[in-house]
DNA sequence: CCGACTTGAGTAATCGTTTTCTAATGAGTA
DNA sequence: TACTCATTAGAAAACGATTACTCAAGTCGG
């Protein structure tokens, strides 16, 4: 089943293969008639261009790449879903490669996109230093980079985050508000600058309302549920336990669920949650979650646009845009016991 | 920065660029000497091969494709995810093209998918009678094509599926056994094979049981959460309620939980569930779910495997594979209320 | 010692486009 | 009329690999 070339038409049309070339991509006047004739030998012979015979020429590809650390976190999906749909309509179209935070994952995947020349990538990176020297190569092989989620160290590359301070600030104002005094924090690790911010929005609430920093009420895990398991169990296990618990990511919602379940206590009664991230299914739990949502697809939305302008060319100086977060009260977040 | 080419990596070595190709692809003996000086040129000049050089000349590409209907759920990111692990590993990279469940959107991503010539193509298709139409041409086009949780109409490519119908049968049986007998299911759109599945096996199971199938206890759905809602609302409402529900998809889940949360219903005391498709969540909710879990992953890793058995060449007949499941005992499924 | 056969390496064709150069035609101007 | 300048289209050169073909130099058996 060999599909036609462009020559195939050219002698179909008779005209040469250049004008059947600048019908396609129309960058030439090409007279009327002869324009027509060519329509109809494509149409007739159904030809499609080689799309890879075109990449070699061109040298660039419409291709797209995102590099998330973990695919199954809804929170990559749904950016990966909104920069999806702004490549399809440009007609370019993604790849996901998943890093399961693994450094050498994902220098291998920079390396291979990197080969296959991918029109631009936006990264989720693992190690904001290390990553970063990767990414420099990749700058250099004339690839567009856009960051998201994190804060890339060194590499000059447009970049895109929540506003995590200001979501958590309001927050945990939220719960002093409702008269807790003692709200324990399960952070992220520090080497990400969302989780770095959504703890500075924590501590910032505390000093907002003049209570004092208590190291004993945070928890420092790796945004994995098994982590937030422990860090919870062992926080609400002390016999001075927080009243509200801020947790810092969807995933450390479910550990620290399995734990409250597990430890018995009731939510709100005993203890009042808010969770970083919104869930499918956060109404859906009882009591209903109260949450600080992102904007994912506008996330991914705005990282697509970010890279398609400088897929264009666009060479303005890189800058860091934050998207607003929604504080969405639901039932997980009540008053503080006396 | 102008990447060296094989040219010069041959000019380099003092040799021609056959030799360096030969080298490359070890496909011919070459001369232990000349190997060595080949690959230390290639070493000191930083040389890659030009993939968009070698995807034309060779017609191929080493990229495999996932069409998936919605890329937000859950269960299709597993596979995904299955898929891209043995993917990575044979050295393939893999697209993930999101339909949402309009055949437009499907065939042109099977279009773009053709042209770009991707060596395979993992397909969860929108429409089983439709899709296979677009699916032939694919086909055509020596594109390996593998189905996956879909059955394609007189498409003659390898599927797999899970046990739906066993899996169901199970946990049904397991409600009867505890002694409900009015039992609901809200069903998936019967157009797919794995809602046919589903529906089947909780038939049979009301039939091994001696039990009536009762149209009053089934809703069909499309497998949101949000129809899912008004049926389980409608299905709860009713005078003579029933006193359990199988809840066909983890979205179908989701829905229904908003439902009974909103009916003021106690599970397990008022209503026990079983849900088909483990989630996240499950073990954290309260009660914790009691759930049909497919194994998500093997599922994607297994259509992968048979995706490169093809691309290598394999010309067995095409054949359907049945992955079990496994029932998990939580707490929301409990005996039937006196 | 010679032909047949093997082995290793180079030459050049090829994949299907895009694009540069060149040539031809026609319009406009002096 | 002759000359310039656009405009349009064809011929041919890339793009950077793979690979069919060719040929030189060994190797081996008779």
């Amino acid at each position: 089943m060999k599909s036609p070339t462009m020559k195939e038409v050219a002698q179909h049309a008779g005209v040469s293969v250049a004008t059947v070339s600048r019908v396609l991509n129309d960058n030439a006047a090409v007279d009327g008639e002869l324009r027509q004739r060519v329509m109809s030998a494509i149409e007739h012979l159904r030809y499609r261009p080689n799309r890879l015979a075109r990449n070699l020429r061109t040298n660039s590809t419409k291709t797209i790449a995102i590099v998330v650390p973990d695919i199954e976190n809804p929170f990559f999906v749904s950016v990966a879903r909104g920069l999806e749909e702004v490549a399809f309509r440009a007609g370019y179209t993604v790849m996901v490669c998943n890093t399961d935070d693994d450094l050498d994952r994902e220098s291998a995947y920079l390396q291979v996109l990197g080969d296959e020349l991918v029109a631009g990538i936006v990264v989720c990176a693992t190690d904001e230093r290390r990553s970063a020297e990767q990414v420099r190569k990749i700058l250099d092989k004339g690839i567009a980079v856009v960051s998201l989620d994190r804060r890339l160290e060194n590499a000059a590359v447009d970049g895109v985050l929540s506003d995590n301070f200001g979501g958590t600030r309001t927050a945990v104002s939220y719960l002093i508000e409702q008269g807790h005094r003692r709200v324990g924090l399960i952070a992220g690790p520090a080497k990400y600058a969302p989780a770095r911010e959504r703890r500075m929005g924590y501590e910032q609430a505390l000093i907002d309302h003049g209570l004092p920093i208590n190291p004993e009420l945070i928890k420092v895990t790796n945004f994995k549920s098994s982590e937030a398991e422990a860090a919870t169990e062992e926080l609400l296990s002390s016999a001075d336990r927080p009243t509200a618990l801020f947790l810092s990511s969807g995933n450390v919602a479910i550990g620290s669920l399995r734990a409250i379940r597990h430890l018995g206590l009731g939510i709100p009664s005993d203890i009042s949650l808010i969770i970083f991230d919104d869930l499918d299914w956060a109404a859906a739990y009882n009591p209903p979650l109260t949450v600080v949502a992102q904007n994912t697809r506008q996330l991914g939305g705005l990282a697509g646009d970010l890279l398609l302008q400088r897929i264009r060319g666009s060479s303005e100086p890189p800058h860091e845009r934050h998207l607003p977060t929604q504080f969405v009260v639901r039932g997980s977040a009540g008053r503080a016991p006396q």
